[in-house]
DNA sequence: CTGAAAGCGCTAACAC
DNA sequence: GTGTTAGCGCTTTCAG
């Protein structure tokens, strides 16, 4: 897409050119023309008690007249160590997934007078270590992270120096900090025995980077679904490494063109869902899918998912922060925040009649509302194929 | 949802309690341990040039054995007036279409070196004029606004104080500034302009709140269509104030349930959009929609769309705030970005038959790629209804 | 190549 | 209720 616009662009000057750039007025300026100290001018502005009502008027009239803005940098720097911001690094702000976790965390750090930084990795280590560099140096009150990268030590004197440290969505690496994660592999077990519940046997896997810890987990709760139900072979039909639409839709089409394709595909995020869905849409016989992550239009489609609340999770690593913000020297914890599995399904569809299975698979129907147990950063042990 | 944890939360004494929280060092320790002056430490640290190799070493072994790190707080009160931050205010980032925006900002600003500074306001006037306050007091090198207000004359002396201000996705009120818009009544106009040629007349719009500028020229660009088709009566078909999921699939349903009900409904964003869908899911007769808005499940259900790009949309105004960064003082530009209609069908659905129109509807079709002519704020103009 | 002094804009701590 | 003094942690300026 291109567009047209209505003036020249200038080469422009480098270093802050841009015609007379005027003066910027002080605190300094606004005293003296309301005719006050300056520190009576600050109180003014910052509404402290003990200001006379005429006086405090005056300074504000002479601030408004002036233009002037308190300078956060300067405040910030003389009162104390941290700033009023918070800072956040997840892996696409403009993946639905992290933007919810977004929305979450910026709801209530809101509430709490703090502004977000946001930074987007793209699940690239670097990237994550260039963007903690960044907060630490604007002295984030507090930071919240998503990890790419396997460690995290160089986090710890931060928490020892007193910076609230949370983690969400996957167990971070060599460190004792609070951390919100998802029961993934429960959730992907869940999944995976709906499907075999359905009569499926040959059940295609569409997962992100093999080297997160939450593709590893739910692999690894596919693999006890599986191995629960004595399917064998399971692992020729599993593929990584799709972290986007494209690489999920051609995964899900490699799959299918196995001479034995499955019936069936677990996708185990909302990428890889959308991708598989593009995937198979139009096609004759289309295999069924169970994504996790709920989305938007799953009902409409009719799509099975594993379910859980992005912001919810965002809310909650947040608040653990301000609580350490607050005092809280309690033991570093480990959340584990239940998924839920929400059973659609397609319009127009049949059912597929549902083949008798064991019993011990009969047994473990969906989680629904399943309550979280603590777990203490064992996810990472998910070690897999 | 609700979720177990593995410790006990501790009240928390207000005010930075928590445990021992230990002496952060500065600038000056780190030059003590290695024997150099401050401004030595200063340069090294900062990779500056004129500083001898072993000496440059000796500091950042200090500075790491220290955990060092640069206060960016108190490097940018001294060393000129705007911090390395970027302010963007949006309605709310956990919508795909503001957080697509979002990243295509945070990868311009991120290129530059700065980080960026989200607030999202649901589109509340006075939570705008909090968020925005906010950032200026940051002192942020550039600022970018999605406005909810009307009136954004408090803006026009931070422009003058050389901020560079742009607004995205709705023209600003009485203040001259970069604006990037969408060409939304000409793509509104082309979405009805489809269903009036595929023989629809009863066409119901669902839109968001009428108080949007946006939505206003969403409902001119229908109105546009209507009254070339020669259509009567449609204003009984518009719904508008749909801010949420919910709402838009009430909307929705209200016209469908109307004696003589709509048999096409035109949808003015990805909200509305998906909310209709909902309440059309499963209807016998499922009337034809069209949304304004691309969103990653379209193809699959076969909606067709006004595609355009948001991330795309967020980059062009981060540039053009960079632009003024770099001193270009060309007068401010308003740039209307094209939008395109993708038509899609849904999938084991017949087209439905194209009746013969007046040859003026004829002549209008979709306008794919259309180049986007400059235009001066008039989409503020759209007063219908 | 290195250092000493000054001060960014504001608030803390104490006067008065 | 108001003013004065000092200084947050760093970079700038100017000397060596």
């Amino acid at each position: 897409m291109t567009a047209s616009s209505s003036g020249p662009a200038t080469p422009g000057n480098r270093a802050g050119g841009g015609g007379p750039r005027p003066h910027r007025p002080t605190l300094q300026e606004v005293a003296d023309r309301a005719g006050v100290s300056l520190k009576t001018a600050s109180r003014a502005l910052n509404r402290e008690p003990h200001v006379a009502e005429a006086t405090g008027e005056r300074v504000r009239r002479a601030a408004d007249e002036l233009g002037f803005r308190l300078n956060a940098l300067a405040r910030e720097l003389r009162s104390g160590a941290t700033s009023t911001t918070a800072g956040l690094v997840i892996g696409d702000v403009g993946n639905p997934y992290y933007s919810r976790i977004a929305r979450g965390v910026e709801r209530e750090m809101d509430a709490r007078g703090l502004q977000l930084i946001t930074s987007s990795t793209d699940d690239d280590p670097e990237r994550e270590r260039v963007a903690v560099a960044g907060l630490l140096e604007r002295r984030v009150a507090a930071l919240l992270v998503v990890p790419s990268s396997e460690d995290h030590r160089y986090l710890e004197s931060e928490r020892a120096h007193g910076l609230p440290v949370v983690f969400l969505d996957r167990p971070a690496g060599h460190i004792d900090a609070d951390t919100f994660v998802l029961d993934d592999r429960a959730g992907a077990r869940a999944a995976v025995e709906h499907l075999l519940k359905a009569g499926h046997e040959r059940i295609g896997l569409v997962g992100d980077f093999s080297r997160l810890s939450t593709h590893r987990a739910r692999v690894a709760g596919h693999a006890d679904a599986m191995q629960a139900a004595g399917v064998q072979g399971w692992e020729t039909y599993v593929r990584a490494d799709c972290h986007d639409l494209d690489a999920a839709a051609q995964g899900a089409r490699d799959l299918l063109a196995l001479p034995e394709p499955p019936t069936a595909l677990f996708t185990t995020n909302n990428r890889c869902t959308t991708g598989a869905l593009r995937a198979v849409a139009g096609l004759p016989a289309r295999p069924e899918i169970v994504g996790f992550d709920d989305f938007d239009l799953a009902d409409v489609l009719g799509v099975t998912v594993v379910a859980h609340d992005p912001e919810e999770m965002g809310r909650l690593a947040a608040r653990a922060a301000l609580a350490r913000l607050d005092g809280d020297d309690s033991p570093p914890r480990t959340v584990v925040l239940p998924t839920r599995l929400v059973v659609r399904t397609a319009p127009g569809t049949e059912p597929p009649p549902v083949r008798d299975r064991p019993a011990d698979l009969r047994s473990s129907g969906p989680r629904s509302l399943a309550v979280a147990r603590p777990r203490e950063a064992t996810l990472l042990d998910a070690e897999v194929r």
